[in-house]
RNA sequence: GGCGGCGUGGCCGAGUGGUUGAGGCAGGGGCCUGCAAAGCCCCGUACGGCGGUUCGAUUCCGCCCGCCGCCUCCA
């Protein structure tokens, strides 16, 4: 059983669902004003790989990530560039997902939008001001967040340290600084939502408690986020169903930071690489493996060099099912299951030694490790001229990384330009006839081209470099 | 000020109270190969500093130094 370290309670317990077999989830989303960067890119790949190793255990999954479709730095943007903030969003909303299908990562079951659900952010708002919770001030509504039993709990901290340490401005009629807002009263040339308070739009952190709660109900199993969500997002999410005495989740999730020369990377800081950028110049895949390499609540560095290393890394991974002609069981499903289809051919030892790593708060970089070992395995076998054992071995190498989003690529030749392929075809002759100065003056030409040349029982094998 | 995290070999990055220092990358040597590539084998006197607990600490405790995060929007 998956045991996951759990924010609220500071521990890794055991993963204690709902309903048995069943794993409901929500995991904050991006805002859609600008494109995403590699922070978010983890993010995205830390909550599929949690996502998919679920799937593998069996369990059945309902995933929700939500688009914060209304929002300041939206509306800013939009009028800066003299477009509508739906513009705005709808842009940024498709390089998302652009985005995160180049990562690889599982498109949600749901992906709810904020500026679908202000009705009832209005109707839930409403039912905290009635319970008196909540206040109405001249610029919006407002919790009162002393009134909400063990708020903190997230930042682990008393509600009078947090107060000691607030850094925000106390408005003229909000009565704490930590008090957050649940409306926000419109100014003229902004969107707006009618509401009992007038003309406005929602705060942030209603948005999620309110979807989280309609699609998934109450006392769903595990929230998530990046750990800049833990306080005051979370919190406040949380403050506001504890406040109409709604269970919430039952786990809280947060990965770690992608660094940047020590520093966190973030928009203010301005020292973040998107992951457009990214994709275009480096194989996504090695993203990922260089993700599922630190633990996901250690912060990891990316940079050209730790991106290079991982690709060599992962060009071991490829080289292996060049070796074995191996086929990626992502290909033709999104994800595998424990024992089902080319999952079956997995071996059992191996596949359980997989899961107590990734069973202890998932251990990715010891799943990672023990991958790499039974690289090193099916090639001595194959060495040793044990070829069926080996693959049995490499198809286990397989099956193992496509747990962890992870498909590798055994060829790219399968679209070969007709030139190339008679200049394979000629070197093969070639070197029938051990004519090594031509053979090696078509390498040479190929190699120019940007292929790799490799000689198998097969003859010449060529790939990308 | 409050709360929390980190400091491991050339680099990334795990981990553990104890004879043999995950894994990856890079580097050196060897095997294989017509030559390569791929692969395999061998090679590394690490755990910020100072004390303490212990038969024994990188791993536990204390102090110190350095770095970072949250307490404001943030994946």
């Amino acid at each position: 059983m998956l045991r996951l370290y759990d924010t609220a309670t500071a521990t890794v317990r055991p993963l204690d669902l709902r309903t048995e077999g069943k794993v409901a989830m929500y995991v904050c989303g991006p805002t859609v004003y600008d494109r995403a960067h590699l922070g978010h890119g983890r993010m995205a790949l830390v909550f599929d790989v949690l996502r998919r190793y679920l799937l593998f255990s069996g369990l059945e999954v309902n995933f929700v990530s939500n688009v914060t479709d209304v929002d300041d730095k939206i509306i800013e943007r939009a009028a800066a560039e003299g477009r509508t903030e739906v513009d705005v969003a709808a842009q940024f909303e498709a390089t998302w997902w652009e985005d995160a299908d180049a990562l690889g990562v599982l498109r949600p079951d749901e992906a709810p939008h904020a500026t679908a659900y202000v009705e009832r952010m209005v109707e839930f708002i409403e039912e905290l001001v009635r319970r008196g919770v909540a206040y109405e001030t001249s610029d919006g509504v407002y919790l009162d967040v002393g009134q909400v039993r063990g708020y903190g709990l997230l930042a682990r901290q008393s509600l009078e340290s947090l107060r000691a340490g607030a850094r925000v401005e106390l408005a003229e009629d909000k009565r704490s600084p930590l008090d957050f807002v649940l409306w926000k009263k419109a100014k003229p040339g902004e969107p707006t939502w009618a509401s009992p308070w007038g003309p406005g739009r929602p705060g942030w952190h209603t948005e999620c408690v309110v979807m989280s709660l309609d699609l998934l109900g109450d006392g769903f199993d595990l929230h998530g986020g990046g750990l800049d969500l833990a306080f005051p997002h979370h919190e406040n999410e949380r403050a506001q169903a504890v406040a109409l005495g709604h269970p919430f989740a039952r786990h809280w999730v947060h990965n770690g930071w992608v660094m940047v020369e020590g520093q966190k990377m973030s928009k203010s800081l301005q020292n973040f690489t998107t992951l457009r950028d990214l994709i275009e110049r480096a194989d996504a895949r090695a993203f990922r493996l260089l993700v599922l390499g630190a633990h996901y609540r250690s912060p990891i560095e990316v940079t050209p060099e730790t991106m290079e290393q991982s690709g060599a890394a992962l060009s071991r991974l490829d080289a292996l099912a060049r070796r074995f002609s191996l086929h990626s069981p992502l290909e033709d499903a999104g994800f595998v299951v424990k024992g089902v289809g080319p999952a079956a051919q997995a071996d059992p030892a191996s596949v359980e030694r997989f899961c107590d790593a990734m069973d202890d708060d998932l251990d990715t970089p010891a799943a990672r490790a023990m991958i790499f070992e039974l690289v090193t395995r099916a090639n001595e076998l194959a060495d040793e001229g044990r070829s069926e054992e080996g693959r049995a071995v490499a198809a286990t190498v397989n099956v193992l990384c496509a747990v962890l989003g992870l498909a590798l690529r055994g060829s790219d030749d399968d679209v070969l330009d007709p030139e190339i392929a008679a200049l394979v075809a000629e070197r093969d002759r070639a070197r029938a006839r051990r004519d090594w100065a031509s053979a090696d003056e078509i390498r040479r030409r190929l190699s120019e081209s940007g292929w790799v040349v490799e000689d198998s029982p097969e003859g010449t094998r060529i790939r990308h470099r």
